[in-house]
RNA sequence: GGACAGGUGGCCGAGUGGUUAAAGGCAGCAGACUGUAAAUCUGCCCGCGCAAGCGUACGCUGGUUCGAAUCCAGCCCUGUCCA
């Protein structure tokens, strides 16, 4: 539990850690060089989300604490799938797709690493340069010996599918494969000794240092995080319009401040070590702060991640919009915004149009149910026309926290 | 290729001819209470329409019927076992 290097002793410290192979020898070989380690993501959509943050901050710490960070692009590897976690197969992605998804997220590694270059400088690589490579029967006679069968179907991610008479395909079967791959390919030509990764990744993990063992006879390790739910039992990142994107085109900054501002309570000090670089005893200072003191500590994380993520510029707007918006009963800049033009429109297109509501059904019934307010007064009318005045704005609320501008 | 089981709303899961936009649960949203927290209680929870109302929907395509998620036929998909 105590650790020499830096790195083991930052990641316990933070709540990073949740399993580490051979941490003695690990804690060694950090202790005395640096270490080159990579986190694997595969290019599924066009944002990573907060979901993704904790494997983000892995490589962030790693870097931290003076090694140096490979973050894998799983172009090769999405297009297998993997079926970690996953309930049902993933629909096929098309090369195409996969790269307009990689040109997304490239955004976001860039803002949390440095990718200066030097001993300790970021890199980005995408597995596809080698896996789309590989020849069916020499990877069939290179690897293809060193996994059982029998081995294969104890993975939790190959069981949870078998045991629930749920497809898992052949090609999904091969996702652990190719990540092992990844893992020998990596030390073979960048010297990566480490692999990181969520909890679930686990078993891939190991499955790629047994390969390297096996085939180069070469010592590599693993490190995982515990898998970061909240509280109230959601998981990490799912909100109320689903995920919480990391790109500002998929959720504006105000609404990723937000998210972080609404932390459960009991998840703040938790978050803070996990997800900023406030030092230890702040934090401390901050999630002892009892009753609505603890606002305080949720603005501070809100502030932190969003400046990590989104830039410092960003979470200052935020914040502004967010305490003229609650504290003062005003308006803030960051606040949705929509033209009603000059017949105005009902309430219930407003509310769509600032997206409020998914359809004009919702708004009807929120409006029913006393939700829905403009500049403060309660709406009880769906057929209730909104047209500001010349150069007014106003402000039209749903329930206490959806606020938004209404402009001629 | 064969036998059997199955494919229902975001998810799980009832429903075997009509009162079914489809029980129940989860998730979600809103109201009350609060601190933009939690817990609790209450309401809502396919789409369009100010509204009366209309349109879609139970794997797909046809059929039977006044009427089908429910019956019939063919097809597609999944699982289990067999070859």
């Amino acid at each position: 539990m105590s650790y020499t290097s830096d790195l083991l002793r930052l990641l316990e410290e933070r709540g990073h850690l949740h399993q580490v192979t051979d941490a003695g020898a690990l804690d060694a070989l950090a202790a005395k060089q640096i270490v080159t380690g990579y986190v694997g993501f595969d290019p599924t959509a066009p944002s990573l989300h907060i979901g993704n943050l904790a494997s983000i901050m892995l490589l962030r710490r790693l870097q931290q604490a003076g090694h140096r960070p490979i973050v894998i692009m799983g172009g090769g590897t999405a297009k297998v799938g993997d079926p970690s976690g996953k309930d049902e197969t993933r629909t096929m992605l098309t090369e195409e797709r996969l790269a307009s998804n990689i040109e997304g997220i490239r955004g976001s590694f860039e803002r949390m690493l440095d990718f200066g270059g030097g001993e300790t400088g970021a890199l980005l690589i995408n597995n596809d340069d080698w896996l789309s490579e590989l020849s069916y029967i020499e990877m069939l006679r290179d690897v293809g010996p060193h996994f059982t069968i029998n081995r294969m179907l104890t993975f939790d991610s190959v069981k949870l599918r078998l045991d629930r008479e749920q497809p898992l395909s052949f090609l999904e079967f091969n996702y652990m494969i190719m990540q092992a791959y990844d893992f020998l390919v990596l030390a073979r030509d960048y010297d990566c000794r480490l692999q990181l990764g969520g909890s679930d990744q686990w078993g891939n993990i190991v499955n790629g240092i047994e390969l390297n063992r096996r085939i180069d006879a070469r010592e590599v390790y693993g490190v995982t995080a515990p898998l970061i739910t909240r509280a109230d039992g959601a998981k990490m990142g799912k909100s109320v319009d689903g995920a919480v994107w990391l790109n500002e085109d998929a959720l504006p900054a105000y609404d990723f401040w937000q998210y972080w501002r609404n932390t459960d309570d009991r998840d703040v000090g938790r978050f803070l070590r996990l997800f900023t670089d406030l030092p230890l005893d702040e934090i401390a200072r901050l999630e002892a702060l009892e009753g609505a003191e603890i606002n305080a500590a949720k603005v501070a994380l809100a502030n932190e991640v969003t400046a990590m993520v989104r830039g410092h510029e960003a979470a200052r707007s935020a914040e502004a919009t967010a305490r003229e918006t609650f504290a003062g009963g005003g308006a803030g800049d960051d606040l949705p915004s929509l033209a009603v033009g000059e017949e105005g429109q009902r309430i219930g297109a407003v509310l769509t149009g600032l997206g409020f509501v998914a359809s004009g059904g919702e708004a009807k019934r929120k409006i029913a149910e006393g939700a829905v307010k403009v500049e403060e007064r309660s709406v009880t009318d769906a057929g209730t026309m909104v047209l500001p005045g010349p150069g007014e704005t106003w402000r039209v609320s749903l329930g206490k926290k959806k606020h938004g501008l209404v402009t001629r």
